[in-house]
RNA sequence: GGAGGCGUGGCUGAGCGGUCGAAAGCAGCACACUGCUAAUGUGUUAGGGGAGAAAUCCCCUCGAAGGUUCGAAUCCUUCCGCCUCCGCCA
């Protein structure tokens, strides 16, 4: 969530900032209306308490039966008083975790995705022409292969889910793998978070908005949410901790398996595994200090483009527009790999730096040198999302034949050359 | 799932109906003192919120939410977490 006294002392900020995300500005109105009403109340509260514990410091000396007498009927007035503080502070509360957080001055603004701008593309192509063959897609592929089967997996869980086979699910490993070991010597401290999370520790992290709530698995009958990725409950491993300044940045690479409904985009992508309910994800996550945050945007996006390189996968880096920008983001940058068999780049990665939007809502801050704390910054970043990535691997390295090379990094895992 | 124990400030830990946001110790910070280190003394150090230009004043918080009471860290209920034992289980 934003910053309260933020948003009262900069309204025409935050109006902006959320239109450039394509956010009714009316919602700041809203807020403020109700943040008014709510400081006139707990004004007059405050009040009758000031008195109520007057009352209670002399009764603890003196029986007063006129003391006594006024204080019960305070007690009434009190509750009926704190009975409305709550009911309006909830309505405040509400509106707040409907306001997203607001990009920064310099970010890009456009409408929707088409306007995102490519920063760069990076890497060679390959001729298939040339070497005198059309490059398939993957499923078509991998199910040769036999190494994705969906259509088991539809008949065994429902559509949107997959299984991955023999050298696909030694690719997966691979991938983790590499993708830990690499980023553990960059100073990332390996993770394997749950994937269930309570509903108030997802909504202090700014994850269950009603725009993204309908995105969630919820298993009712214990009141806990699936997570959409690592992230959400990794950042809250700083939940209620105070840092020192000298402690940060804190840096995860975490692994787990990530939940989406994937509400909305029913005609969308859906054959094979490039969109499904359930994939697994080799994750970033740092908090730094509000200072360092853009500098780690940076950090994170560069080590992405690293474990692409090592791949040796084109792929392309696009810095997203504040139409398209995540909820909870201030910047973004994606990465799209090249697909040869559909011609086209398809989104991969993600890099976000979420500043005091996700921390604020947990009490996760350090303390600064001055003595005067903070909350932190936090940053997510996806280092594989494994089955996009494998997607990637097996249209870029496919071969007349219809074979998989595997890409030279991961062999020693997977234990041979080319999957046939 | 059943039985019991516990949850207090950065940490340890007292308080078990009445000026308690809370003793004491440790740690931290400031100052003083000693030739450095160490030691000692004095003072100081929780978070959040509201009003105010500020000084400052007020309110809330002892795992969470309710309840009893004029008054709750203290009593009652429910929940959450941790620990011990039993059951079940990879």
């Amino acid at each position: 969530m934003l910053d309260i006294q933020f948003i009262r002392n900069n309204p025409d900020k935050v109006r902006e900032g959320i239109k450039k995300k394509r956010i009714d500005p009316k919602r700041v109105d809203e807020f403020l209306a109700r943040d008014k009403k709510w400081r006139e109340i707990i004004t007059e509260l405050d009040g009758l308490r000031s008195r109520q514990n007057e009352i209670t410091a002399r009764l603890s000396k003196e029986r007063d039966v006129g003391l006594i007498e006024e204080a019960k009927a305070l007690k009434t007035k009190i509750q009926n008083l704190s009975g409305e503080e709550r009911i309006v502070q909830d309505e405040r509360n509400g509106i707040l975790n409907n306001i997203p957080n607001i990009p920064f001055e310099d970010v890009l603004v456009g409408k929707n995705e088409t306007e995102n701008k490519v920063l760069r593309e990076v890497g060679r192509r390959r001729n298939f022409q040339k070497e005198g063959f059309l490059p398939k897609d993957y499923l078509t592929l991998a199910e040769q292969l036999g190494i994705i089967n969906v259509k088991k997996a539809a008949e065994v869980t429902g559509s949107r889910f997959g299984y991955l086979l023999g050298d696909g699910a030694m690719l997966e490993l691979a991938l983790v793998d590499f993708a830990i070991k690499t980023l553990r010597k960059e100073g990332f401290y390996p993770a394997i978070p749950p994937v269930m999370i309570k509903p108030e520790v997802y909504e202090g992290i700014g994850r269950l908005a009603a725009d993204q709530r309908e995105e969630r698995f919820f298993i009712e009958k214990d009141e806990k949410y699936l997570v959409g990725t690592a992230e959400h409950t990794l950042i809250p491993l700083q939940m209620d901790e105070t840092r020192e300044e000298s402690e940060l940045p804190i840096r995860y690479v975490g692994f787990s398996s990530a939940f989406r409904r994937e509400a909305g985009s029913y005609g969308k992508d859906t054959k094979g595994i490039l969109r499904v309910h359930q994939f697994d994800k080799v994750e970033m996550i740092s908090f730094t200090t509000t200072e360092e945050s853009d500098r780690e945007f940076h950090f994170l996006s560069d080590l992405q483009e690293k474990l692409w390189k090592a791949l040796e996968i084109p792929y392309r880096v696009l810095e997203i527009c504040t139409g398209d920008m995540g909820w909870t983001d201030a910047r973004q940058s994606d990465i799209e790999a090249w697909l040869p068999g559909q011609n086209a780049y398809r989104e991969t990665n993600s890099c976000s730096n979420t500043t005091d939007f996700q921390t604020r809502g947990i009490q996760a801050r350090y303390r600064m040198r001055s003595g005067e704390t903070r909350h932190m910054h936090a940053l997510n970043a996806t280092a594989f999302a494994i089955g996009r990535t494998i997607i990637a691997i097996i249209e870029n390295y496919q071969t007349k034949e219809g074979f998989v090379e595997v890409p030279k990094v991961l062999r020693k895992y997977v234990g041979k050359k080319v999957i046939r």
